[in-house]
DNA sequence: GTTCAGCACTCACTAGAGTGGAGTGCCAAC
DNA sequence: GTTGGCACTCCACTCTAGTGAGTGCTGAAC
């Protein structure tokens, strides 16, 4: 084995390409650093020439071969054919991501957009959600995903039944972070008003201040066998609404960046197809959360179609609780330091706004 | 002048073709028909030697070509290039539409979808709408768009003031057909939950039974200035969201077969831009429905980045009442007998669905 | 032993030439 | 009006260099 292990850990700090080496020389690092840079910027494999002059290398061209050389031994970087630059792997955007990137910041123009939105941002909480994923794609370029915040542990503020026909009711609850669901109630016979506001003040009282996910379904009967058959009714829809795996809304903006994102058609539809699957999507994001993550890239998140993209995640936290998420998609040569300052400005004052409203 | 005049009128029947030659005689409209199904299945130009063997032509190549060149002059066909086939023209799909396509038809896979879907279909209008454009975008291949009904003429069934906080509420309105909305209130002052409870009550009274477009701003006076001053809020609120002119919900459904029918990348993104523009799409629809057609080809619709799709629009109608529309977007070699048969079975269950639950 | 200039080599990309074929328009004959 | 025949057009494809950006290797210099 004559070659020497390239792949040692090094602390040396690097002078000018980031902050931390992170287990690659200073040299090396610098190297990476340029790459990642200039293929995000010009999508074109990146040889050793146009490495050079970059800060924190100076060395000739063929020692950045070299270094080159071993990156790719490392699996840093990888080579479309022979005599071709080079481009970053999924495991080289990854140490750029965490070691190499300076953290970004929003231009005046985003600080001025992100300002602009959340001084004229008004109506209910879908609509904001809504608007914040266009946003979002606004500023970085990339397909948005915005999940509102789950309902689970918010409390019934109010429990009605509305009758739209003889047979035909709706069931409308309102939770306290302000959310307002709905079901309609379809019975056997037909149940007349004084009925009906009997039922729902009796299933009002049965539910009131708890959690729409811990409705009992006892309820002591009145001794009037038609106005009990509201009654289990009505909390028959609320435990169906309690326990529907619904939940968690998704608003995706800007799905149209995608096809900027990728020439090959193919690409784009299989991602497209991917971001018409809701339960999909929310469940990446909670998965990519849930491993701690900010950043998943390329294979990662182990979504096979989205193989070529990255996806930026960051929490909305209300209180201290959280109480959504945002996602950014884009391919694996994306923007990362503006991905992640803006989802995490936008994330911010988002949740801010939430817990204005909220309680 | 020595040329014939191609485009005369023409009442003789055509054998095979279609019902009506509507201003072409029998063999060119044979021929137009033959050109622009074959387009529509090959995507390639086609040349004289394919229509030949087509019903309704019977004569040698030589001849259709005579007749492809008039039908060209005529603005029904278009040549690519000298030496290439005939591809249709906005105007040639439009008289293959007008005149010659056949009624199409559900095949037996797609009618079972169609049941199995109705059977199955439950929850609340709004997923019903969005679950309806998954299943035409499936049907038919093409982009689906369904904008739900307009609550303009809805009457207010219920309004309901739920204390969020010391000093906000949410106002929550529920309309005859089955919609709720809400708008949140903040207050100058705090209120306590008898006051709002009162002023509820008085809302209530004042506006129940009346259209949400149609609530009148003046509420007689109670007295007392802080239940007045909620009572005139209220008023406030339920009169922004009569005038929001938000009302119509879009549902798109299948935006990546918009990826699958172009491989211009460019064009996939510009149509994709404008389908994320929900009141673009909504307004376009509603023209085309308003010019009497149901179905815009090209640049029919005035819409520049969807020159090359076409619009299948359907009114879904309630007891006779337009409550909502769909829309079929795709190429402008889409299959039109299919989407318009997928729109209107479609159309006529979902707007039987939405009178069952609707009163 | 790290760095570097020099060199031979690789290989995608481009341009140009040649070819086949699908398709056309025209025309004289039926 | 219809048709077979014919000359023509021009795209699509293949093949052939030629170009150039990029590589890996090597031996000498620091």
């Amino acid at each position: 084995m004559p070659t020497t292990d390239d792949s040692r850990i090094d602390d040396r700090r690097m002078d000018a390409a980031g902050p931390d080496g992170g287990g690659l020389d200073a040299r090396k690092a610098a190297i990476l650093n340029a790459v990642v840079s200039e293929y995000i910027a010009s999508a074109q494999p990146i040889g050793s020439q146009h490495v050079v002059d970059a800060p924190g290398v100076s060395v000739s061209s063929a020692t950045v071969r070299s270094d080159m050389a071993a990156l790719e031994r490392d699996g840093y970087l990888d080579q479309p054919h022979t005599s071709a630059g080079r481009i970053p792997t999924d495991k080289g955007y990854r140490f750029f991501v965490d070691h190499l990137a300076r953290p970004g910041s929003l231009d005046a123009l985003g600080r001025q957009q992100v300002r602009q939105f959340f001084d004229h941002a008004h109506g209910e909480i879908e609509q904001m959600l809504e608007r914040t994923s266009g946003l979002l794609a606004d500023l970085t370029d990339c397909t948005a995903m915005v999940v509102g915040p789950s309902h689970d542990s918010a409390v019934i503020r109010s429990v009605q039944l509305v009758a739209l026909g003889p047979r035909l009711a709706l069931l409308v609850v309102v939770l306290a972070d302000g959310a307002v669901q709905k079901q309609s109630i379809e019975f056997a016979d037909e149940v007349d008003e004084a009925r009906l506001a009997e039922a729902g003040a009796r299933l009002a009282a049965h539910v009131l201040g708890a959690p729409l996910t811990r409705v009992r379904s006892k309820v002591a009967a009145t001794g009037d066998r038609s106005t009990d058959a509201v009654i289990s009714a009505g909390v028959r829809a609320l435990r169906s609404l309690g326990s529907a795996d619904a939940g968690d809304q998704l608003f995706v903006g800007g799905s149209s960046r995608m096809a900027a994102a990728f020439d090959a058609v193919d690409t784009v539809r299989s991602v497209l197809t991917i971001l018409e699957q809701q339960l999909v999507v929310v469940t990446l994001l909670r998965d990519i959360l849930d491993t701690g993550l900010s950043v998943a890239i390329g294979s990662e998140h182990g979504v096979e179609p989205l193989a070529s993209c990255a996806i930026v995640v960051m929490p909305v936290s209300v209180g201290g609780e959280e109480a959504g998420t945002i996602g950014l998609l884009g391919p694996t040569r994306m923007n990362y330091p503006l991905a992640l300052a803006a989802a995490r400005v936008v994330g911010d004052r988002l949740g801010e706004r939430l817990s204005e409203a909220g309680r």
